[in-house]
DNA sequence: TTGCACAATGGCAACGTTAACATTTGGGTA
DNA sequence: TACCCAAATGTTAACGTTGCCATTGTGCAA
C-alpha cells in the first residue's frame, strides 16, 4: 500500500470522473443543475479517492471560517464544562466549529486573548473572564472580529452575556426573608471574584432595600472547610437563623459545621447555597440553592456571533437570571 | 469611520511600505535576511493597516492547519475538563490550536466523529470514548489523519490513551490487603462505563491473584445515594471491613450510609474510593482514593499528533497509573 | 427550417500566502 | 578597474475552491 502522497483535489476527482472541477464543486454541494447521474459518477469518484474537501481552500475562496474561537484564562473552572456545552450547541446549530485556546494570565488582558485568537481561523471570539482584565476599559475587538465576553460587567465595545448574579442574591435574600427570617448572614468568596463580589452586593443591596442592615459577613475561601468555620462561628450567634452562602460547598461545609456544635438544619438554622453542584456527591442534603444555566449562557454567546451571517451585529448585554431549587434546608419562621 | 470592507493583505501592506509581498512575508517570520530598518517599515505599515496574517492562505500555502481537533459524545464528562487542560496545554506548547466538536451519539460510532472531523481544518484527531462504539472493532482512521482514541482499549490503526482503571483497582485492593484485610467489598457502577468495568475486573482479578474469593458486589449508579444504600446493605454484614467504591461520590455516601447503621470510617470498615473529586466540597472527610492525571492524558494524546511533525508515527498505546493517595479513612487491622 | 429558451457543463480568475528561484546592490579583493 | 561574493529584495507560481461568465446541447414553438 503506497502511502498518500498528498490530499486529492477536485482537479483529481474531475479527472476520473471525467467532468470539469466545477462540477465536481457543484456536485459537493448539491447544487440542481447537475444531472443525477453525472453526480453519481462524480461521487464514485470522490469515494474511489477518498476525497474530502479542503477546509483552507474553501475558507480562502468564501472570506469565511465558520468556526468561533473560545479564550480561556482558566479552562478548569466552575460550569466552565456546561458552557462548552452551550458552545459546541450553538455552534453546531449553525453548523460553525468551536476553536479552544488557553490564553496565559500574565498579564491577564483582553489584548493577550484577542491577539492569541487573531491568527487562528475564526470569524469571531468568545472570552471567558473570571477577573477583571486590566485593559478592560481601553480594549478594542479586532476589527472585523466580532468578539462577546462572558461577564456581568457591561463593555462599550463587546457583547456581554453571564448569569445574573445580583439577582441570585437577591431572589435568595428575599425568598428568606419571605419565610419569616429577620435577616440574613452571608458567607462570601475570596475577594478577586467578579461573579463572587456581585453576589454579596446583591445580598447587602437586598436586605438594605429591606430596611436592614447587613450582619458582619463571614469571609470563606470557596472551600467546604473554609463553610465548616463559618458554620461553627455562627452557630454561637443567636441573631443568625438563615446562613447564604457563596457556592455550595461552602453551604454543606456550614451545615456541617453547624452540626457540629449541636445546631440542626433546618429546624435551628435556614441554609441556602449557589451552584447546584452538590447534586450526586453528597448523599443526606438536598440543599436549597440557585440553579444557573451556563450552557444557555454558552449558546447565547456563540449565537451572537455564529447568527449574524454578515449583518453588522449591535453591541448587546445579556443576563440569564438563576433558578432557586427548593430543598431540605430553609425552614419557614412565619 | 468607515467600515472595514475587506481584510487587509501582504499586498496592502507591501504597498503601503513600499516593498514587496514577499519582504512583508518574511518580516512576519521574522527572517533575518530583512535589514531591520525595513523589517520596522513594514511592521509599521502592518500596524497601521492592522494586518492579520490570514490563516486560510497560509494554510492552503503550507498544507497544514497546525490545529487538533478534539471529537466528544458527551463534554460533561468526569476528567473532561482536566483533559481539556491537557490538549491546550499540549496544543500550546507545539504551537497547534484545538477544535472541539461535540459529536451526535446516534450512532454511537467512530466513523461519525471522523466523518464530522474530516471537513474541519485539523491535522490529526482526538476522540474521547465513554462507551464502546459500535464500529470499533473496524473503524479506519481517514488517510492523513493521525487518530487518537482516549480510551483503554487498543485499537490496531489508532493510538489509545487512558488512564489504567485496571491498575487502580490492583493499587486499592493489595493496599487495603497490606493493611491486613482479609477480604476487599466493591460498590460498581453501571455496566455501560467501560473504564467502570476495567475497575471491576481489576477488582475481582486482583483477589484472586491474592487467592481471594471476590465477595458479592454492590451495584451503584455513580451517586452518592447509590453509596449511601450500598453502606448501609454493607454495615451487615461481618466480614466486610473494608470497601472500595468506583467513585468518591459513592465512597462519601457509603461512609454515610455505614455511620447511619452505627458503624464507624475508619474504627469499624475502611472505605476507598477513586477519582479525588471530593476536595473542597466536603469538610470532614479526607478520602483515602486514587488521582488520575488526566492532564498528562489529554497532552499525551496532543503531543502524539502536534509532536510529529512530518513523521510516520506509529500505532502506540499508553495507560497512565494513578496515585492511591492516602487520607484518614482506612485502619490498619494487622 | 430557424430561432429561442433553458438545462447542463466547462474555462478562467481570484482569494492570501510563501517556497523557490531571480535579480539587484554594496563592499571588498586581486 | 574588474571581478566576485553575500546580503537584501523582487518575481513567479502554486496551494484548493468556487463565483462568474461562456459554451454546448436539447427540446419546442414559430
Amino acid at each position: 500500500m503506497a502511502a498518500v502522497k498528498k490530499s486529492v483535489s477536485v482537479k483529481d476527482v474531475a479527472r476520473l470522473a471525467g467532468v470539469s472541477e466545477q462540477t465536481v464543486s457543484r456536485t459537493v454541494h448539491d447544487s440542481p443543475s447537475v444531472r443525477p447521474e453525472t453526480k453519481e459518477r462524480v461521487r464514485a469518484a470522490m469515494r474511489e479517492l477518498g476525497y474530502r474537501p479542503n477546509f483552507a481552500g474553501r475558507s480562502l475562496r468564501r472570506g469565511k471560517f465558520k468556526t468561533v474561537g473560545v479564550a480561556m484564562f482558566n479552562i478548569t473552572g466552575t460550569g466552565n464544562l456546561d458552557r462548552m456545552e452551550g458552545f459546541a450547541a450553538a455552534a453546531d446549530k449553525h453548523g460553525y466549529a468551536i476553536t479552544l485556546t488557553k490564553v496565559d494570565g500574565h498579564p491577564y488582558t483582553l489584548e493577550s486573548a484577542s491577539s492569541r485568537m487573531s491568527a487562528l481561523p475564526v470569524d469571531g471570539m468568545v472570552v471567558i473572564m473570571n477577573r477583571m482584565p486590566a485593559d478592560f476599559g481601553t480594549f478594542e475587538p479586532l476589527p472585523g472580529m466580532q468578539t462577546v465576553l462572558v461577564t456581568m460587567l457591561e463593555h462599550p465595545l463587546c457583547s456581554t452575556v453571564d448569569n445574573d448574579q445580583f439577582d441570585c442574591s437577591r431572589q435568595v435574600v428575599e425568598y428568606l426573608l419571605g419565610r419569616g427570617h429577620k435577616t440574613v448572614h452571608f458567607i462570601s468568596c475570596p475577594e478577586r471574584s467578579l461573579s463572587g463580589m456581585r453576589r454579596e452586593e446583591g445580598w447587602r443591596e437586598t436586605l438594605r432595600a429591606h430596611g436592614i442592615e447587613p450582619p458582619q459577613l463571614v469571609r470563606g475561601d470557596w472551600t467546604a472547610q473554609s463553610g465548616y468555620a463559618a458554620g461553627q462561628a455562627l452557630a454561637d450567634d443567636p441573631t443568625c437563623t438563615a446562613i447564604y452562602a457563596s457556592n455550595d460547598a461552602m453551604a454543606y461545609g456550614c451545615i456541617r459545621g453547624l452540626e457540629s456544635r449541636g445546631k440542626r438544619v433546618p429546624q435551628d438554622v435556614s441554609v441556602v447555597g449557589v451552584d447546584d453542584s452538590l447534586g450526586d456527591i453528597v448523599p443526606d442534603c438536598r440543599l436549597t440553592t440557585v440553579r444557573f444555566d451556563n450552557k444557555r449562557v454558552g449558546m447565547w454567546a456563540v449565537d451572537k456571533i455564529a447568527g449574524a451571517e454578515g449583518v453588522e451585529p449591535g453591541v448587546e448585554h445579556m443576563l440569564f437570571p438563576g433558578v432557586l431549587v427548593e430543598g431540605d434546608t430553609v425552614r419557614d419562621v412565619r
